[in-house]
DNA sequence: CTGAAAGCGCTAACAC
DNA sequence: GTGTTAGCGCTTTCAG
């Protein structure tokens, strides 16, 4: 029978500090924006009762007040906190600096929630929104742009009115990539498809595309992983055990560990007999033997920039440029020769 | 110049609605909150104009009213969002279910922000307040404790009037797992410190001392990485190139992987010549090879209990067991003979 | 420089 | 059943 206790201490309002200090509440909202001339005095007084008290002011009352909230909703796919924790990171240290808060939600796979999200966003009336979910259809986007709140879209490249975008440009890295590997006379190249990541991997074809086409050849060589395979690793070491390849081309990094495995599995040197590149590397793709080759993403980068454009916006400043390409760093690691 | 447009939209509130459907205020709040009984075809003409409108509640001024906020903060390091990925998807998931919102504080190793923190979740008048940070005080729980906000600790075992806890029990799985070795006379056995980590490398530590303990030995060989290191992988190549054990033991993964790469590094066959363990086993001490045999911890049951636990206290449930274990499995992959 | 008072949008008695 | 009204805690004119 042990319910918890409730809370009933007494709330200290501007109220009370106002009265502590033998003012007006208005004069105790001055001393807390320190907007306006006050006294010096009469604001060391103030300042005495909100220790004295221990007061706080009410963020949720500020916010009716003032019609904002100084919040902002990030909105990720639930499976990527594995890989996007450093630009949480980023757009947190700079959400703090601001004194924004954010607010987490997080998008499923597969199911249609995104009115649902949407309608929780609009009503916890978050200032602005910040969406790392490259799965977003262009109708979503239109959805959201309704509400005429101001957004940034991370590693997706948009802009509009009201949206500025923070990218990579993976269609141009693996466009020079690949090109050098067809200079070489490597042209045996595949992708392997990113059910998580649609957008990018549409970017990596692109940029692969690109590449050949240029040389007058043509690339179709997406490897999908068939629907009934829960795990792209399992369908991996089938597929490599009949297939060989001279250079494979993965987005994420449990992709290109799966690849690496499953070749292991069958054998197949890498670098030596294929080669191997994860597109968006990360702190994993360093840790496995061999180091796989990858692009080093500024993650925490693209965070902060995100957060950072997104106050400007809220402070309608000048944006120079709505839509920002990031700059990335081949590293070539041993899973390549 | 593009500075980004402003929300003049008009403002669609609680009044319009109750003008467009010719009722009061009252009986819109009645009918979005559905409580009381509105006529059936009254509720069906307010419903009606909330569509037309597109109104959505101010969850702000429903905060304001209400005197709660329907939010729950969540504190965690900022390090951790690459292995507590499931855990948060628990939350959230289970934070949706009772329309719960839930903002992100991230406290940063080292610095003592904690002040910083408290402050911003009091000022934001979160509902209830879950902390997933074993390096926290008992003075910083001590002053928790004053807000008098409910909490749940995340792997880690508290609880007083106004906390629960979610845990894994990490000294016994730890022990259970020493003491195997024991009994097979294997005591060479060392613990890599984390220092991300402490209180819960504290816990394999005091499970392993436990084990020693019954066999009348002594544990003392926790092996510290030197504040110098940044790395502690490259601490550890050092390390093993001039020792070796018959039994490793880490709590994160990276920390595993880096013992693995360290001993490949020094040509120390694993698990031939020396055996690894990782108490929180991940994806990825999956992914490498040789798989690390590890603990499976329940990532996003912790998560999803915690946030139930969580809303039986801000609903003055009746609460059972205010300390509550986790089931851990052992599981035995290829760094274990 | 400081106080009084009118909201911000919504809920919850309390009347009718 | 439904409307009226008094707050929730704070900001912000507008006077003084």
């Amino acid at each position: 029978m042990a319910t918890v206790a409730k809370n009933d201490k007494k709330r200290i309002t501007i109220y009370s500090v106002a009265h502590e200090a033998g003012v007006s509440l208005a004069t105790v909202s001055r001393v807390i924006n320190d907007s306006d001339v006050v006294k010096e005095e009469t604001k060391k007084r103030v300042q005495e009762a909100i220790i004295k008290l221990g007061y706080r002011p009410n963020a949720i009352a500020q916010g009716l007040a003032l019609k904002k909230t100084t919040s902002i909703a990030l909105i990720v796919p639930d499976s990527s906190f594995n890989y996007i924790g450093k630009v949480i990171n980023g757009l947190l240290d700079v959400a703090k600096i601001y004194k924004y808060s954010v607010t987490l939600h997080t998008s499923t796979e597969g199911i249609n929630e995104m009115s649902e999200i949407v309608d929780n966003v609009i009503k916890s009336h978050a200032d602005g929104i910040i969406l790392y979910n490259d799965s977003f259809s262009p109708q979503d986007i239109e959805t959201l742009n309704e509400f005429n709140v101001p957004m940034v879209y991370l590693d997706n490249c948009y802009s509009s009115d009201i949206a500025c975008s923070v990218y990579i440009d993976y269609k141009q890295a693996v466009y020079e990539v690949v090109k050098k590997y067809l200079d070489n006379g490597i042209d045996d190249i595949v992708i392997i498809e990113d059910r998580k990541n649609p957008i990018n991997i549409e970017e990596v074809v692109k940029g692969t595309k690109k590449a050949f086409e240029e040389k007058g050849k043509q690339f179709d060589a997406l490897i999908r992983i068939p629907s009934e395979y829960h795990s792209s690793y399992n369908y991996l070491v089938e597929y490599f055990s009949t297939h060989k390849h001279q250079l494979v081309l993965t987005y994420r990094d449990s992709q290109a560990i799966a690849v690496l495995n499953a070749c292991s599995e069958n054998n197949v040197k890498i670098p030596d007999e294929m080669e191997l590149i994860c597109v968006r590397g990360s702190r994993y793709t360093d840790m496995v033997r061999p180091q796989i080759s990858s692009f080093e993403v500024p993650g925490y980068d693209s965070g902060s920039l995100a957060m950072r454009i997104m106050t400007k916006m809220l402070n309608n400043e000048d944006i120079p440029q709505k839509e920002l390409k990031l700059n990335y760093v081949y590293k070539k690691k041993g899973s390549t020769k």
